[in-house]
RNA sequence: GCCGGCUUAGCUCAGUUGGUAGAGCAGUUGAUUUGUAAUCAUCAGGUCGCGGGUUCGACUCCUGCAGCCGGCACCA
């Protein structure tokens, strides 16, 4: 006998061998025709495998959340099955869940195209109305390879082989008898308990265990959801985040543009660099007040110094070199810290300058893979606002949880939130002793708990000779974005011999934090156009305020309008065209601007202006003086906004 | 870099089985002087991504390259 304890606390008795599927019938036959798996001493298990003694049982149905989990999983099985039967040949390898759907790779000669997905959906459906159990089996290690590797399925007899311990028992997911694959579960009892809410997405290529020394397999992506509504919301998202992406907004708005000529380097126009001016100018002021010194350096410097370094030995392939006609080998800088430690070298420097903060929005380059670049989110030639910090290792933990506040304040000043902060730990490869790693990420660790945050393990993503913390901030429409990292480095000071004077009178290496807030402004900026999906603050936005006249007998005063306004330091248009003021206004508000100033013969009498903001459809007559007033509090950046609503 | 797809006017897209291209919007010019999301007309606009081949003839077929898109790998 054995003992169940359900969710509410009540206890049952259960003959040995019994299941979570006896659970449900025991408490009600629509239970059980409704249940999916359960969730047994908290893990998820198949509704039939037997209940290893006593048990807390919770059933899982359709309306928990991981059913979608048993869902997605189900529907890469059953993708793999309609597979095999539709192109026999094609091998399997792996098909996990991934975040709103699922993958699975297959090898095959001969490519997929989108155009079989509808063929392979319809086998699917099939597939599910066969309603065939689905079969819980556990193998030998040897027996399954032996099976594997007889069927043909070398791929998968290899990673029974080169990952699960010998001696250790795996598990086979059987559909009835016509296909089995191996899994570690848990899945639905049957086919048939698959919702037909599911959609075969994408197709790409994916090496073999994500090694670009191996072969490549074909990827199918699919997405797959409890009911069809969820999935029509799904596909409803996905519209939605496209008519938000930045190329094409940047190309709407006139943003900027890129060509052929210029791969993966961004030609500015006036008004996206006009939003370049608001972050970088906001950006300054928050550095300045917290006591970094702002500098600049070369663009193009000598193969020495890069050796010194040891950039040359390690991405020389990825940095734009370039011969002199004088036998000089330069490069363009792919980064900034090297420039900074020959600024800090200059003169001596005391324990008493540090923590030193140096800052530079530095125009990077770096020769990025063909397939890596990406509008502005990938780029060759950037913009990092980096500084490095220098400073003792007892400043460590204060100068990193000074910066964790800074940021996270910066981020949530562009609309952004802060979601969790990542602490990247030591990587397989990796320079330093045991000790050394423990210390620094102990340093990390403290410094972010001292900042209130409690980071989030990235096991093994750290550089290859220090600790990192990165930052993932959510956007309006819920996606992540990795935005701002610092990094501890012992090793670049040491290579370049960066040194001050310690209160003992000797000479002592800093420590250099790395440390950047936007990442690059470039980046940058794609994740503000698609956070705001073009319509941009106020004080970000690139034309705040168009002034548009009804007739030619308001020209002059718009202008009067206008040029108050800028003397006011707001950025506006006018729009004295001899259009209708219908049509001025759509043109306007297509661009987004914030806000329309529509003045015609009653405002140029009474000196008002009738103001309509964007996004609404109705506007207010305002004096101009208080229009004025108003816009002008409106265009504050938010640090300055604080700053006046501080003094008053 | 790797796999797959795409590339026709500034933009969004048509273009039947191979007979050298069309629409809407944007632009030009003219008329219209207008009260909150598109006034009417007019004209102009293309080496059909680039190169090679097949063909009497190629935007259409084949091939090489490039760029872009979706992934993978990479991301100091």
């Amino acid at each position: 006998m054995l003992e169940v304890t359900l969710p509410d606390g009540a206890k049952k008795e259960f003959e040995d061998g019994a299941s979570a599927l006896d659970v449900a019938e025991s408490i009600s036959k629509s239970l059980a025709k409704k249940a999916l798996a359960a969730k047994v001493n908290g893990e998820l298990w198949d509704l039939t495998r037997p209940l290893d003694g006593n048990s807390d049982v919770a059933i899982i149905t359709e309306r928990d959340p991981e059913a979608l989990e048993l869902f997605r999983h189900d529907a890469a099985h059953i993708l793999a099955q309609a597979v095999q039967e539709l192109y026999p040949g094609t091998q399997v390898t792996i098909g996990p869940v991934i975040e709103d759907g699922f993958y699975y790779d297959f090898a095959r000669d001969k490519p997929f195209s989108t155009d079989d997905f509808e063929k392979i959906e319809k086998k699917m459906e099939e597939i599910i109305d066969r309603d065939l159990p689905i079969e819980r089996q556990v193998w030998k290690k040897e027996d399954a390879i032996a099976h594997f590797k007889g069927i043909g399925e070398k791929y998968k007899a290899q990673i029974i082989d080169d990952i699960i311990p010998p001696g250790e028992p795996i598990t086979l997911y059987a559909h009835s008898n016509q296909w089995s694959d191996l899994c570690r579960g848990p899945h639905l009892p049957s086919t048939g308990k698959l919702p037909k809410a599911f959609k075969l997405m994408k197709l790409a290529g994916a090496y073999w265990r994500g090694d670009s020394n191996n072969e490549m397999l074909q990827r199918v992506y699919g997405t797959a959801w409890a009911n069809p509504k969820d999935l029509k919301a799904y596909l409803t998202r996905l519209e939605e985040a496209e008519k938000r992406d930045h190329r094409k907004l940047g190309r709407e708005l006139d943003l900027f543009h890129m060509q052929e000529e210029g791969k993966g380097m961004v030609f500015w126009h006036k008004k996206g660099l006009a939003i370049w001016h608001a972050v970088e100018g906001y950006v300054r002021r928050r550095l300045d007040a917290e006591d970094y010194e702002e500098v600049r350096t070369p663009q193009v410097l000598d193969r020495k110094f890069w050796e010194q370094s040891g950039h040359w030995d390690k991405y020389r392939e990825n940095m734009f070199i370039a011969e002199t006609a004088e036998d000089e080998t330069l490069s363009l800088k792919p980064m900034n810290c090297p420039g900074h430690v020959q600024i800090f070298k200059q003169g001596q420097k005391s324990y008493r300058d540090l923590p030193l903060r140096m800052a530079e929005f530095g125009a990077c380059h770096r020769y990025e893979p063909s397939g890596a670049l990406h509008g502005l989110m990938r780029v060759r030639a950037f913009t990092q606002d980096d500084a490095h910090i220098f400073c003792r290792e007892d400043q460590i933990e204060d100068e990193t949880a000074r910066f964790i506040t800074l940021a996270k304040s910066i981020h949530s000043d562009f609309g952004l939130e802060t979601h969790h902060i990542n602490l990247a730990t030591r990587p397989d490869v990796r320079a330093g002793s045991d000790e050394f790693w423990d210390k620094a990420e102990t340093q990390m660790m403290n410094a972010a708990r001292k900042a209130g945050v409690e980071p989030v393990i990235a096991e093994g993503d750290g550089a290859f000779y220090a600790p990192k913390l990165d930052f993932i901030v959510k956007d309006a429409i819920g996606r992540e974005w990795t935005c701002g990292t610092i990094q501890l480095d012992y090793v670049l000071p040491d290579r370049l011999n960066a040194e001050y004077i310690g209160e003992d009178g000797a000479k002592h290496r800093p420590v250099m934090l790395h440390r950047a807030i936007l990442g690059s402004l470039e980046r940058f900026i794609g994740i503000l156009i698609e956070n705001c999906a073009g319509a941009f603050p106020m004080w970000l936005a690139p034309t705040q305020v168009v002034v548009a006249s009804i007739t030619e007998t308001a020209a002059d005063y718009a202008q009067s309008v206008v040029d108050k306004l800028e003397a006011a330091g707001i950025r506006a248009e006018i729009d004295v065209r001899n259009e209708k003021i219908n049509y001025k206004v759509r043109e306007h508000s297509v661009q987004k601007i914030p806000y329309i100033a529509v003045v015609g013969q009653k405002e140029a009498e009474e000196g008002s202006v009738a103001l309509r903001q964007f996004g609404t459809k109705n506007q207010i007559v305002l004096p101009l003086e208080d229009a004025l007033a108003r816009l002008s509090e409106e265009a504050l950046p938010p640090d300055i906004a604080r700053a006046k609503s501080l003094h008053n």
